[in-house]
DNA sequence: ACCTGAACACCGTTCAAGT
DNA sequence: ACCTGAACACCGTTCAAGT
């Protein structure tokens, strides 16, 4: 799990036999199915994903105390994903290049973010209905917890304002993705995002390093 | 009116008599203050607008279509504040070197988004439960178009792809912005975007900047 | 232990009736 | 021309009854 859930959005209980696992899967499953289906024209409803996963809705607030823990628990599935991504990225710069740094955290991320577009688009609709404050609150500061020793450990460099540097290194990151991904974005400017957005995030610790005494 | 809204979002009938301007009014200020007050307890429903504004439900439909036009009505109005402060800046700017044009750009645009911070803030609730990309595209694009001749006119620089450099520069611009202030933003994390984000979008302009031949 | 689906409360939207 | 508010359809959520 990535983070404990705000009580209010844990799921109502856990399954216990092989029966009940099968459910729960298929309605996350089949929330996905009806999320993406959405876009076009039906809008997701308790019923429509009962429905699609085969069982009442009954059984879908057996597991769910309600649609924003639904939703909640499909975000926090994705989100585990990103996350993933820039921990691996995290351990493979570490003692790097500032420059090397940077590159491996952007592309990483892009790359985990437009793996699964498609997902990534439904998701920031999911993000939408939600209040994620608690969610993606916990996965910003995981984020930066990850990052303060990461740029500490650039072999060229050293910067002042660490925990601050990181803040703004992660906004900057996800603000330009987000925007950028949001609405769709066809393949150009998805290259485009692709080609500045290492120079970005490059330029600004560019700008904000201090060449390391040796 | 900031942009031609799409036909289905465009307000059911503009008022004729002086009465039914107070009326539109009254039901447009309604909405920001349950919007407000809706962040604590209450959700935003069209009855709770309706009571707030001294008229019955059925008035607030005589306006507007359907709840999605009220809200999109609200936005707009707001989204002009902001416009209107990027066009000013791209006039004082226009010819300055681009250092110069970076900072009055980032500097007007983080002003008038946060002289009106909680409203901000309500209104990026109010994009959530929207499908605003209509009105945000037209937003961004105006946005675009201002940029490009502006970027064209820097005394000391000259760049490659104007259009693409003016896509990437506004989505790094609104979306760090948006990442740190949709969530409430505490004084330390305003002040430090206020620090950063200059640096930030000077940085990428330097590292795309191609000296010009005097 | 798990599932069903009719029943309830609430909200968006309409429209016949009023001034 | 403008306003009212009861009425309707739809959706989230519950719970007594089933296996």
């Amino acid at each position: 799990m990535l983070t404990a859930a705000p009580e209010a959005l844990k799921p109502r209980k856990a399954p216990l036999q092989a029966r009940s696992e099968v459910t729960v899967a298929a309605i996350l499953e089949a929330t996905i199915q009806v999320l993406l289906a959405a876009g076009s024209s039906e809008r997701l409803t308790t019923t429509r994903v009962a429905e699609r996963a085969g069982v009442s809705v009954g059984t879908v607030y057996q597991y769910f105390p309600h649609k924003r823990a639904l939703l909640y628990a499909v975000l926090e599935q994705h989100l585990q994903v990103v996350t993933d991504a820039v921990d691996a990225a995290c351990a493979r710069a570490r003692g790097k290049t500032f420059a090397e740094i940077s590159d491996e955290l952007t592309l990483s991320y892009l790359a985990a973010k437009t793996s699964r577009i498609e997902a990534s688009q439904a998701l920031y609709l999911v993000a939408r209905e939600l209040d994620t404050g608690d969610l993606l609150g916990s996965v910003h500061q995981r984020m930066r917890d990850a990052l303060v020793p990461l740029f500490a450990s650039a072999s060229d460099a050293e910067f002042d304002d660490l925990t601050g540097l990181s803040f703004t290194f992660r906004a900057m990151l996800a603000g330009t993705v987000r925007a950028v991904l949001e609405r769709g974005a066809d393949r150009d400017r998805l290259e485009l995002l692709q080609n500045e957005l290492p120079v970005i995030c490059r330029a600004y610790l560019t700008a904000r390093a201090q060449p390391k005494a040796a």
